[in-house]
DNA sequence: GTACCGATTTGATCTGCCTCAAAGACTGCA
DNA sequence: TGCAGTCTTTGAGGCAGATCAAATCGGTAC
């Protein structure tokens, strides 16, 4: 199982001190690339001004981690850009993968003690980070806020509960056409926020094999034997190792149950 | 994989009707088993009062259905007493179990179209029912129930996660050790709501091998085996096919990941 | 260009779980 | 008490994916 962690836990309480970022202009949120799309999109101007003046922008390299599990929660964040990974593991070490975080999407823990799970960036990932406290208390003094949170926890489960029917029942074959189809959408979708906007038929993979093979349930040479016969088969192409060029559609549809 | 359901969506919609099940006392919260710890412990009584005049009780046959994946989602409800099992399938038929519903537990999809999953009643199940449409408007009206539904959703979002690195990373012995363990340690819970409380190391089974299959994505012929073995290496003990006695709990706890 | 190194692919073999089949054990009912 | 039907257990064999091992690829530093 790769661990990608490559900071200590006790390094995370730098992330909102002084010298990690600075603090955000007035109107930087109304800039916010995620601002219509994430948590904070219900709140009008003030509101977001005020939750502003609480949260920090923070950059992640590859492979830095930000939350621990079962640490206690400090963090909670939105994903401005990028791809983060939220993992679990077993106490001897082997690694899921519970899910990944795109741009406006929301990661943490808030009303919790220790985080559930590890959040670890993928590629360069900016977040906008809060302290867990100061944003229970702003979602308290918030109802649209807490509203907003409520709606996305629970699609979020629904989005979870689907992961498990692919863990659960779904063969090597159909759990692969099942990932690269959420990732062909979630890069060719509107607004992504990602680096570069993608052309319609193909997309960068944003995580190595191994990394898909621990979202997938599977190990790495079982991962990379499927894109090689997807490949065979003209289902996709690719050029370089992250590249994929989708080719026959309907085929990774049919598989992806 | 095993389908229980036994009634058409479209008899569902009389759940609330007239002839279902009469319209609840006054004070019939209050004598409620799970009142102080399902969704409506932080109501006050006027509140619960309130909540009473839009919920109905009832009852649920072993293998009845409550909720259809798919179908409008009309109602919501809570868990009274006995076990429901949340489940959803692939086109192909493939059925996999998403988790279990005990007393005082929430289940459905307030805030959403239609029903992410199925919810049928294991054994024996009383339920307290409510329209969604009513119950989201009174969540509205009484921000201290939508606050124990988020805590309620995210502590849910927790326990999903972490059977998904039970289904994407455990294996059969671990996974029944899972199992046992969780229906173990439900059953032995103060005020469990349950029919019959349990002496504290051996408790009745809630399902079929099939369904304990469908729950860990396994087969019956698998579960059934490990139940042999765990039988055989003297750390359960069985009297007919769903009473358990825990013999070496340590054994099941250093299995279950 | 060339050497190096980690990531990926490919090959060979193994194994845990599934599938198919049949026997055995409960449960309800006559 | 015996019978039928269903659920469960057991057995035999197969296969998808894991494991172990080695070759190849891609990127990068020199």
């Amino acid at each position: 199982m790769a661990n990608i962690s490559e900071r200590s836990p006790d390094e995370a309480v730098s992330v909102l001190s002084e010298n990690a970022e600075q603090r955000n202009d007035l109107n930087f949120c109304q800039a916010c690339s995620v601002r219509n799309r994430a948590i904070c999109a219900d709140l009008d101007d003030h509101e977001v001004e005020l939750l502003n003046g609480i949260g920090r922008r923070r950059h992640l390299d590859p492979g830095e981690t930000l939350l621990w599990e079962g640490e206690e929660a400090i963090f909670v964040a939105n994903v401005v850009s990028g791809v983060m990974k939220l993992s679990t593991q077993t106490s001897d070490g082997r690694e899921q993968i519970l899910g990944l975080a795109y741009p406006s999407d929301f990661i943490g823990r808030p009303f919790g003690e220790t985080s559930p799970y590890s959040a670890g960036a993928l590629g360069e990932v900016v977040v906008c980070v809060f302290r867990r406290m100061d944003f229970e208390r702003f979602a308290h003094e918030h109802p649209r806020l807490e509203r907003k949170l409520l709606e996305r926890t629970l699609s979020e489960l629904d989005k979870t509960r689907r992961w498990m029917l692919l863990l659960g029942r779904l063969n090597a074959e159909e759990r692969l056409a099942t990932l690269l189809l959420e990732i062909f959408s979630r890069n060719t979708a509107p607004m992504c926020g990602s680096a570069s906007p993608q052309d319609n038929d193909h997309f960068e993979l944003p995580m190595s094999r191994q990394q898909i093979a621990d979202i997938l349930g599977l190990t790495i040479e079982t991962v990379s034997r499927q894109f090689t016969k997807f490949r065979d088969e003209g289902v996709i192409a690719m050029s370089g190792r992250r590249t994929v060029t989708v080719r026959r559609r309907e085929v990774l549809e049919a598989l992806a149950k």
